[in-house]
RNA sequence: UUGGCAGGACGAUCUGUCGCGGUCCUUUUGGGCCGAGGAAAGUCCGCACAGGACAGGGCACCCGUCUGUGGAAAGCACAGUGGGGAGUAAUCUUCAAAUAGCGUAACAGAAAAUAACCGCCGGAGUUUUUUAUUUUUUUCUCCGGUAAGGGUGAAAACGCGGGGUAAGAGCCCACGACGUUGUAUGGCGACAUGCCGCGGGUACGCUACCGGGCCUGCAAGACCAAAUAUACCGGCAGCCGAGGGCUGCCCGCCUGAUGCCGGGGGGUAGGUUGCGCCAGAUAAAUGACAGAUUCAAAAACAGAAAGCGGCUUACGGCCCUGCCAAGCUU
RNA sequence: CGGGAUGUGGCGCAGUUGGUAGCGCAUCUGGUUUGGGACCAGAGGGUCGCAAGUUCGAGUCUUGUCAUCCCGA
């Protein structure tokens, strides 16, 4: 299984972010809420992941979290259909454990595939 | 041994699986190497760099303020000088020049800075006692002298003793504290010590004085440059109807002057550079899991976005060196 | 990344030159009313965000620090 996350699968510039703030859905799945938006490719599906700074003000565990997001996607990227840009919100204020993001992620990755 | 003070070093290492950024080699898979901090933080100072402004000078505004050395500079470092404070001590901490002018000092208190409210003393008048008058004593009023004493207050006009005086006063003297001209010695210097002389109201703030400062900041700035609209230039078509709308096409109807093509400047999205030659991106890289080691679950504070010198703040634990206090042993 | 503002009773705000920390609403008590509201009288409630410094004395002055909000690109 290829568990790797190239450049390719990640969301980037301004215009495609935009787009997905103002045409996506949106659901919320434990501590993590997404935004999806189907493009009309085959592509890898791409990804963006975001943190509130408001929620954490200390950048060291703004990155823990958004690594940790990023990994549990990694290993999970199988269960999403291409063509798709997600963003991830972690919406707690609290620092979560690898395990329960991993869960969460789960879950979110698998009502996304019954959209 | 316990407690403390000061200084310094460190801020995990290794193995496996998966994964990320850069670079090099192959270029189809892959492989090699490098990959966060002492504060990367706060953005409190300074520099360099970049753009703008600018003949020269002044005012205003802002910052600094004991001395020496280092430094490009710094609300910088090191060493020192003189006061104040904390601690039994080791030690730590805070402040700072000189002269002149101006201002403030609530409440309390007579008075808060050219000091006479009470008191003390002298003189004149008046009154009382004795009375022939003066002297003495007493009451009150006026004039003058006087900073020894007066609940206060943060602060009360050098301290203490003696002399002196009507009463008093650095008015005079001895000792002492403070400031200061001169001088000698020591020190690069701030300054210290001694001698001689002089002086006498405290604290704080502001201004003058001395030194420094143009403004804005890497999202600065430089370059390349889609789509769309378009200054300008050229060509073609055009009131004998181009083009547009009803409408996906034709006819028809309505509208009625610009339309098409090419070049091209500025410039947006985006990209390159600024930008790091052993970290270096441009939505932004160091992670996840398992195990070993040292007493220990590797845990504290914390994540580079242009660079450098400092400051400040946060921080678990361990080690080394010197010193202080107390107790015990020899 | 850069620039600016504000933290004072439960809430919203004053507090100029340092000198007893105040106002409105709210709370409590009493009065008025058959009762309530309104009204009248009175009372309680403050580490002035935090920590140092200057000063006889700091909400105010100086420095550090924390939090919140706004602006430019």
């Amino acid at each position: 299984m290829d568990a790797s996350l190239p450049k390719q699968e990640r969301l980037c510039g301004k215009t495609a972010v935009a787009a997905l703030f103002e045409h996506g859905k949106s659901f919320q799945s434990g501590c993590l809420r997404c935004k999806y938006l189907r493009r009309e490719s085959s592509d890898a599906a791409r990804i963006i992941i975001s943190v509130p700074k408001r929620n954490f003000k200390r950048a060291v565990k703004r990155n823990l979290l958004k690594r940790r997001i990023r990994e549990s996607y990694r290993r999970q990227k199988a269960l999403v259909a291409p063509g798709m840009d997600i963003l991830f919100i972690y919406t707690l204020r609290e620092v979560l454990p690898y395990e329960a993001i991993y869960a969460d992620m789960t879950k979110a990755l698998e009502s996304l595939g019954n959209e």
